[in-house]
Parts: C-alpha cells; sequence; structure tokens
DNA sequence: GAGCACTGC
C-alpha cells in the first residue's frame, strides 16, 4: 500500500480538511483516493464522532471498493466497513466507513435531511457529473451551512473541473493528488476522416502491423460500429501475409451484449496474439480491461438527451468533451507507457470540444429531482433558484412543474401535495409513483405494481443477441410463428408486461420459462426484486389497505378497465390523441408532435383498422421518426379532466412567480394545437368532428347511419 | 413496421 501516491500526502490532506469544511481533491486514475481518502480520515480521528459516506455513481464499484477497504483494515465487510447500494445494506451498527451508490444517499435524506450520522461525506468521481451527484453537490452547499462545526465534505473531480467546484464551494481548498499512470504519447489526425470506420480500421492494422505487443482498445459509438469493425477487421487479419505478425483476437464490448460474452475481456491473451477489443464508452468508467497500451479515440459518442418544450428523447451522437478524451487516453497507460492515436486534429480538440461532458442534469427530463427536491422542504421553497453547480435551464424546470402539476403531486402554486410526497417515497419516475397510489384506490395495486417494476427494467428484459445475423433470422422466424407471450389483449404494452409476469409467476419464477420465451432470466430477476421492494414500500406508506399479492389466475375477459384507468392518471402528462383520419397521434400538454405508436407495440387497432382515440404512453423517443414506446389505450371521458388542466395550466404561478411575458410563451407552448378551434373544450370538438366524419363515410359507401 | 450510449433509487 505504501506506493500509492495519496499517502504521502496524508499530513497535507489532514490539514486541509481540518480548517476547511469543503476541499476538492483532484486524483488522477491510480492515485489510490478512491480507497485511501476514507482511511486517513478514519486515522485521523473523523470516525469518533460519526461515520464516513463515500459514494459512488455505480454499484459494482461501491461493493468492490468496499471490499478492498475492509481487506486493508483486516476487518470482516459488512461490520467496520461495508456498503449500501439498492436491495443490498451490508452495514452495521459498527459500520465506520460506509460506501454506498449517490442514489442510496439521496433515498437517505429524504428521511434524515440533516444526515446526521455522517462526520465526513466523500462526493467521489464528482467529474462525471451523474444526475444524483450534482443535486448531492447542492444539498451539501445547504449541509455544510447548517452543519458547519461537525462535517466535512471531500468531492473528487478531474483536472479540468476542480477549479469550477472550488468556486461553487466559495473558492474552497484544492488537492491535487498525482496518479499512477504512466505517460500516454497523443497522436492527432492531421484532418477529419472521412471515415472513422476505415480510419479507425487502417490505425489498428498499422499498430498491428508495426507496434510491440500491447492489446488495442478502440472507442466507438455504438452496436451497428462495433459489428461492422469487427467484421472488416476480421477479414483485413486474414488478409495478412501468413507469419508476419503476432496472432490477433478481436472482442466486441458494449452493453447490449450478454454478461458472459462481456467477461471475455477480463481473460489474458496467450502468448503472442495481441487483442483488438471495440468498446463504446461503456470502456470509459464502468469496465477496465488490464494491458491495454494503445488505445483509438474515434471522439464521438452516443448521447440520450430530453427535449422539454416537445417531452421528447433522443439518442443522438455527440463530440465527447476534453474530459473524456483525457479519461480514454488514460487507458492506454494504466500498465506501462502507451499511445492515444485520436481520429480529430488537434486544433478540433482545443477549440471544438466542451471541456466537460454536458451533465445528466441537463439532458434529463427533471419531474422526479424536482419532486425529490420539493418533498425536502427545503426554505428557499423557489425550486427555480436552487443552487445547481450548472442549472438546468429554467424551461426544463418548468416542465417538469408542469408535469408534476398534472399528476397532482403539486398544487397549482407549486406547493408539494400530501400525494406529491408519498410519490417521492417511491424509488419510481413521478407517473408510476402515481399510478401505483391511484391504483390503489381502484382495487389494481397489484397489477400496477407487477407493470411499474416490469417497466423499470423494461431494456434488460428482451434476451441478449450474439450476432447479428442471428437476430435477423429469429425475427424473421418471429413473424411467422407468433410467440407464446401475451398479447396485452389489445390494451397495449403495459397490460402486455402485466400478462407476461402473471405467467412467469404462474410457473413459480421458472428460469427455463424465461429461456423458453426469449426473456432475459437477470431482466425477470430484477423485476421481481423491484416489485417486492415496491410493496414493501406501498404497504408502508398507502392509506387503507393494499393487496400486493401477483394473481394466480387469468382473466381472459377482463378489460383491464381499473389499471388503465390508473394509469391514465398517472399518464396525465403523457397523453396523446389520435388523429381523425389515420393511426397518427397528436401529443397533448406539451408543444404538439405528431407521433408513431412503435412498431413493436403490442396495441392493437379495431375491425376498422383505427387504434383507440386516446393512449398515454411510457416514453417519447427520436429514432427514424418520433414514436411512443410502451402506450396504453384509455378512455375519452377519463382524458376530458386531464384536458381541462392542462387548459388551466399557469406556469408563472406553478414556478412561484416569474414575469408575465414569460407566462405568456409557456402558455403557448402548452395550449393545444392550430387545427383545434375549440380550445375551451376539445373534447366536444373531437366527439362532433368523428362524427362528422363518419356521417361522410357512411354517405359515401352508401350506406346508413 | 424498427433498432438500442451508460448508470441508478
Amino acid at each position: 500500500m505504501a506506493q500509492l501516491p495519496i499517502l504521502q500526502f496524508e499530513e497535507k490532506i489532514a490539514e486541509t480538511v481540518e480548517k476547511s469544511a469543503v476541499d476538492v481533491v483532484i486524483g488522477e486514475t491510480g492515485s489510490g483516493k478512491s480507497t485511501q481518502l476514507s482511511q486517513i480520515l478514519h486515522r485521523r480521528g473523523y470516525t469518533k464522532s460519526g461515520c464516513i459516506a463515500v459514494t459512488q455513481p455505480r454499484r459494482v464499484a461501491a461493493v468492490s471498493l468496499s471490499r478492498r477497504v475492509a481487506q486493508e483494515l483486516n476487518v470482516k465487510l459488512g461490520e467496520e466497513v461495508g456498503y449500501a447500494i439498492r436491495f443490498e445494506d451490508r452495514t452495521s451498527e459498527k459500520t465506520l466507513i460506509k460506501y454506498l451508490t449517490d442514489g442510496v444517499l439521496l433515498r437517505e435524506s429524504l428521511s434524515n435531511p440533516e444526515l446526521s450520522q455522517y462526520s465526513v461525506i466523500i462526493l467521489d468521481e464528482a467529474h462525471e457529473r451523474s444526475l444524483n451527484t450534482d443535486i448531492l453537490l447542492g444539498l451539501m452547499k445547504r449541509l455544510i451551512k447548517l452543519r458547519a462545526s461537525n462535517l466535512k465534505v471531500l468531492i473528487t473531480s478531474a483536472t479540468l473541473d476542480g477549479e469550477k467546484v472550488s468556486r461553487f464551494f466559495s473558492n474552497c481548498p484544492v488537492l491535487n493528488v498525482p496518479g499512477k499512470l504512466f505517460p500516454v504519447e497523443i497522436q492527432h489526425a492531421s484532418e477529419k476522416p472521412k471515415s472513422y470506420l476505415e480510419a479507425a480500421l487502417k490505425i489498428a492494422i498499422d499498430i498491428h502491423v508495426r507496434e510491440p505487443e500491447g492489446d488495442v482498445l478502440i472507442f466507438m459509438t455504438g452496436q451497428d460500429d462495433i459489428e461492422k469493425f469487427v467484421s472488416k477487421m476480421e477479414e483485413r487479419i486474414q488478409n495478412l501475409e501468413e507469419g508476419s505478425c503476432m496472432d490477433a483476437i478481436i472482442l466486441p464490448l458494449h452493453g447490449s451484449l450478454p454478461p458472459e460474452l462481456q467477461v471475455r475481456v477480463f481473460t489474458p491473451p496467450p502468448p503472442n496474439c495481441r487483442r483488438f477489443i471495440v468498446a463504446t464508452n461503456i470502456a470509459e468508467t464502468s469496465l477496465t480491461v488490464d494491458g491495454v497500451v494503445y488505445v483509438i479515440d474515434t471522439g464521438f459518442v452516443k448521447q440520450r438527451q430530453y427535449n422539454p418544450s416537445t417531452g421528447m428523447y433522443s439518442l443522438d451522437v455527440v463530440q465527447i468533451s476534453k474530459v473524456q478524451a483525457t479519461q480514454r487516453a488514460g487507458r492506454a497507460g494504466r500498465t506501462r507507457p502507451g499511445k492515444c492515436y485520436r481520429l480529430y486534429p488537434s486544433v478540433v480538440y482545443k477549440d471544438d470540444f466542451l471541456d466537460a461532458t454536458v451533465p445528466e442534469i441537463q439532458r434529463s427530463s427533471l419531474a422526479g429531482s424536482v419532486l425529490y427536491l420539493k418533498s425536502l422542504d427545503l426554505p428557499d421553497i423557489d425550486i427555480l433558484r436552487f443552487d445547481f453547480l450548472d442549472a438546468p435551464s429554467s424551461e426544463a424546470l418548468e416542465d417538469a412543474l408542469k408535469q408534476l402539476y398534472l399528476i397532482d403531486a403539486i398544487d397549482e402554486d407549486g406547493t408539494i401535495t400530501s400525494l406529491g410526497r408519498t410519490m417521492a417515497e417511491l424509488p419510481l419516475e413521478p407517473s408510476l409513483s402515481r399510478t401505483l397510489l391511484q391504483a390503489n384506490e381502484h382495487g389494481c395495486l397489484s397489477e400496477a405494481l407487477t407493470v411499474a417494476a416490469m417497466l423499470s427494467a423494461e431494456t434488460t428484459l428482451l434476451l441478449g443477441q450474439s450476432k447479428s445475423n442471428e437476430k435477423k433470422r429469429n425475427e424473421k422466424k418471429r413473424k411467422h410463428t407468433p410467440s407464446n407471450l401475451p398479447d396485452g389483449s389489445g390494451w397495449g404494452d403495459h397490460v402486455q408486461l402485466l400478462q407476461i409476469y402473471e405467467l412467469w409467476h404462474q410457473t413459480d419464477y421458472d428460469i427455463d420459462w424465461c429461456k423458453e420465451n426469449n426473456l432475459q432470466v437477470r431482466g425477470m430477476m430484477f423485476v421481481k426484486d423491484v416489485r417486492k421492494q415496491l410493496s414493501q414500500i406501498m404497504e408502508k406508506i398507502a392509506k387503507g389497505p393494499t393487496d400486493v399479492k401477483t394473481s394466480r389466475k387469468r382473466k381472459e375477459d377482463q378489460d383491464y378497465r381499473a389499471l388503465r384507468r390508473a394509469l391514465c392518471t398517472g399518464y396525465a402528462n403523457q397523453l396523446a390523441e389520435r388523429m381523425i383520419h389515420h393511426n397518427g397521434f397528436r401529443t397533448l400538454g406539451f408543444k404538439s408532435q405528431l407521433v408513431q405508436v412503435h412498431p413493436s407495440s403490442a396495441l392493437k387497432s379495431d375491425e376498422d383498422g383505427m387504434l383507440p382515440n386516446y393512449v398515454v404512453y411510457h416514453e417519447l423517443i427520436a429514432t427514424t421518426r418520433p414514436y411512443m414506446r410502451n402506450v396504453c389505450a384509455v378512455e375519452m371521458q377519463w382524458v376530458r379532466p386531464i384536458l381541462a388542466k392542462l387548459d388551466k395550466i399557469n406556469i408563472a404561478k406553478l414556478s412561484g412567480g416569474i414575469s408575465q411575458s414569460h407566462e405568456k410563451v409557456q402558455k403557448e407552448n402548452i395550449n393545444l394545437p392550430k387545427d383545434d378551434a375549440n380550445v375551451a373544450d376539445p373534447v366536444d370538438d373531437r366527439e362532433s368532428k368523428i362524427l362528422a366524419a363518419r356521417e361522410r363515410f357512411l354517405a359515401r359507401r352508401g350506406g346508413k347511419a
């Protein structure tokens, strides 16, 4: 342990922390900050008055770091040193050093806003700027004022962002701890390549032919590019003259790869063999591959962004930031001096790249975060002026307020309601929390719990695919031989998810059943865990009796009315209306968008080929077109009060009084689109339009009404 | 009639 650079700074760190309530620690990879800071402060007596918390953005990190520290201190994990992640709390009354995800710390602060059990809080990896870390940063700024005498806060960050964090905390001290990285020689391209794929291939082959042994890590944007690269690379390696260079293994690495294929990168290569690991940014932070000496950086990343005016997400390929470029290059210098080949000119890096990645808080829907902050009852009620390191746009905050108002979490003045308080207790998006509470009133809590849990794991549900060809074949097959899974009885995807889980429940959670039906076992187990957690919380917080048991009997002929009605209340902020003459929908409540039901949806059309008049959707996502993903049919009479409420929205009031002109702009955004002559009562207007259209249709056909 | 970066309570 003695060789860790940070230990040479122990005295300095202790002195600085003693003097200042907040410190920024800049520690490069390999500095040992994540395992040593907590131990240093423990040695210096900070655990006498409380526990030391170290937050991590990822669960695996919290677990593995606590393991290491327990080992180094020679204690049993879960006693003096422990960890807490969702579903798993391995701490005890003896615990002095606790590693936890930032999400867990936020939950803890809900029941104990002063976090009084902690004498030290270390926000580790703050430069990653996860949504939760950013909220914690704001909360820490308040907390050190409240607990000035007995709380120390340390924030670890990257070189490029340290000064900014320090300024945020009234110019608090910045400690620099060198890392243990080997030098990495950086080579920039002389100009932007026409094709990144080709440029990366060329460099990869060059390295393989010319450079001494050492693995190559190539950063690409997504699965598609990775698969293309792998097949072309294999082709070119085969074309090389036999015996002219060492063997090669080419490994793809991305999130949708099944875990057993992901771990292949941890097996060292056989002798005289070079590995090419073709990865997304999963290899930037989440997975560390040993043996990498060469990095090829395309300079791009795929990023999800939210547009608050339309309520729509999109997944865009964007330029990486300087912090990310440094992080990627650093992956080449972990075991010995390395090289990083950047496929962009240095002037692009210097002039075009942002210093740091746009923080998640500026790219997400904030309904959940705003509800969380409101439920903390901070003295400065005005959420629009909450002290963020990087504030989200007022548009994004107002969008969040509007959404919360529509689902009754806040009242028209923006004050949190008792319903909203209860919703904040649930680890779910506000829409789903609202659905659960409403479902409890309609006697369908058990179904709603299942739906909410299934949606929480939705992306991990489908069985992973190993090869794209195989995938395509399977898909064709699926088209002709319909799956044995239920179809949602035509009501849509929420009902289908419910029916799938109920079937699995009937098999007593049989693992083989999942495999037979192309469902990821881990995903389904996760759903089971989430459902259990949600049930426990509901039993604790719900008023009146609750019924959380999963239904055993399949009710073939039911119309899921109660559940769909609860969903309609919960998703009042995610509502869409079908166009009169075709199956396109327009969103209500946002700047109106023409959107389609996602082709994978289970929603069925009627005998005339028409989809339901109204649906609620779980997510709007723009891919090749704007799509609604996971939709549920709802009834017109349930929609009516929502439309009335939409029309009443006063953003200025919701956000605690902004200027009138501001209000006007907002109103235009939320009003129904222009082709609705009668904005005051669009439903009635719509009904008459439908009747008129039907009459015209019958007249054309020569039929009778 | 399509396609998915990565986390987390």
